[in-house]
DNA sequence: CCGCATGTTTGGCGATTGACGAAGCGGAAT
DNA sequence: ATTCCGCTTCGTCAATCGCCAAACATGCGG
């Protein structure tokens, strides 16, 4: 839940010139002192003014995610006053779900985590992907404009597309095929139908086309395992 | 240009389980080889691979910045063929620009860097800010709907605003008075005229509002150099 | 002025990293 | 069958990290 956040943070620290003073900035907008950090830690609290005064130079990940993690869900404890400021919902309506994995997964392992069918593009079950969005194909419809395309595709194209609320299953491929940017796998979640048009369109793109029966909460459950 | 990028991979590879494959998923998203991407990084093969594999528990963050930047700026330099994908646009035309500081800096320096004369909330001029947007204030408030709102204020609340397009100094800051999370510090960019409500509004609620002179492009070179 | 809390500096010790290079492995191509 | 290629494994070593303890500095309310 708030995996962006931390590795919204842990980024900032560990690309910054000057990762110490980054890492404060952390700590004074969570409120706490280096001492309460330090207690939360279970450590000295020399040994978080040494980080940030940059005494290590290159500390190590593992380390840097201790900090942000522990500053995160201390937050979450207690409230969560802090967190919910910083999660910026900033989401489009029509767009469920906007997940990356943090490896590549083959095609393969998502279908059955979905509990797909497959109905288009099974040769191609084991291309790797790296995330998924899941969209109301009705609202993205409707409210999306232009731009707002991109958005579904977060961070990498090598992804799935989830659609719900499909009736004939026809439009989404088309949406689809009008994109330049393609995904990997789009799967319809409960499709009312799947016109055949939508399979023959997922093989010219080489796209595995997937229908699951699976309920959307399922759908999320299955994909929060990967 | 890419530090969204940098830092999102950055944050990635921290808080994965696996940092070591969440690595080899973006030298694979690269396109580099091992090989590869050592002979850029200027070192063995071998010590690529043994991040993958996890041999080292916990790279420090410096490697991993290394590695990151690495492979970035290599695509770049090579036509960006992968970082232009990345980045997502994913813009509302009515925001210029969103920008997170790595580090607090006290108001002050921001006014100072965009030539601006402070109409409202002298005595806030210390309090640190951590991140600016820029907004067209016509179109955010002609294509803005509710939760887009959210947007404008990034990752942290505790920053300043930026208007351009600004007629009589007022609206701004009513939306702002409207609006249930506040900046710190409002600007506007070569205003019309100032409305006198707007400084008591800014008053109210603690903001400090200034006005510059500069163009819209000077400012964002001012800004860039913080 | 004192006491108290937060934050800084310092020295030191064991564990780990960052790096090399040699050796090995599996698949693709010659 | 041999050679390449990319990748993996591993022993080694200096440099650095992760951490503590204890002294030092700074600031604030009384």
């Amino acid at each position: 839940m708030d995996a962006q956040l931390t590795r919204r943070m842990a980024g900032e620290i560990v690309v910054s010139d000057s990762p110490g003073e980054t890492l404060r900035k952390w700590r004074e907008i969570f409120q706490l002192s280096q001492k309460q950090l330090a207690s939360l830690l279970g450590v000295n609290p020399s040994v978080v003014c040494d980080f940030e005064k940059g005494r290590r130079r290159s500390p190590g990940i593992g380390t840097v995610r201790r900090l942000v993690e522990t500053m995160v869900s201390y937050d979450r404890a207690h409230g969560g006053r802090i967190v919910t400021n910083m999660e910026g919902q900033q989401g489009n309506s029509a767009i469920t779900s906007i997940q990356e994995f943090a490896i590549g997964l083959p095609i393969t392992n998502i279908v059955e985590a979905v509990g797909g069918k497959v109905l288009a593009g099974e040769d191609e079950l084991e291309r790797p992907i790296y995330g998924y969005t899941i969209v109301d194909a009705l609202r993205a419809i409707t409210t999306f404009s232009g731009a707002n395309f991109g958005q579904m595709y977060g961070w990498s194209n090598e992804r799935a597309l989830f659609f719900t609320g499909v009736k004939f299953g026809r439009s989404p491929m088309i949406a689809v095929r009008a994109h330049p940017v393609k995904p990997r796998m789009v799967c319809y979640i409960q499709p009312g139908s799947v016109d055949k048009l939508a399979a023959k369109l997922a093989e010219m793109e080489r796209i595995v086309l997937v229908s699951t029966e699976l309920s959307l909460g399922q759908v999320q459950v299955g994909l929060g395992k990967l």
